[in-house]
DNA sequence: GCCAACGTTGGC
DNA sequence: GCCAACGTTGGC
């Protein structure tokens, strides 16, 4: 059985339109250490959701992680050697109806949810309870 | 544009 | 080791 996640992204920086034009993609730039140890818990065959932070405040679609987590190319040189982390994403596919932060909110199934609780982390895990009742929202894998 | 949450930095 | 200052994230 696969962990379940969820990865924020600004659509202004990297959308889930160039998730699926790219197919495969490094998830780089992960600056936070809560939200890099999630990278490191990361298997083959996890499932994430592509969330659109800031603008659009919805989740977009579905990926599949196809390599775990390697040394973050995006890391500059500095004076303290550093060790963060990405994962390679692929698109599996959109979510029908997207489900809106609002939603999720506002929904009772789903307090609690890292989404809400922990608001600044980029990469949150995500319960199979909720996983399953976010999939029914947003009308995936029917 | 504002603000809350929170991580990081640097003075002491 | 404490804490004020500051920067960043991200919702509103």
């Amino acid at each position: 059985m696969p962990n379940y996640w969820l990865v924020k992204s600004e659509p202004d920086a990297f959308s889930w339109d160039q998730q699926v034009a790219n197919r495969i993609e490094p998830w780089t730039g992960v600056r936070n250490h809560m939200a890099k140890s999630n990278l490191k818990s990361m298997r083959l065959g996890d499932l994430a959701f592509f969330y659109h932070s800031n603008i659009g405040r919805e989740i977009v679609g579905v990926v599949e992680i196809v390599r775990e987590a390697y040394p973050d190319p995006s890391m500059e040189p500095g004076p303290k050697p550093q060790d963060w982390v990405a994962v390679d994403m692929q698109a599996r596919a959109p979510l029908p109806q997207p489900v809106t932060l609002a939603t999720i909110k506002s929904d009772p199934a789903l307090t609690g949810i890292a989404l809400i609780r922990l608001s600044r982390l980029s990469v949150c895990p995500i319960s199979p309870e909720h996983w399953a009742h976010i999939c029914t929202l947003g009308g995936y894998g029917a």
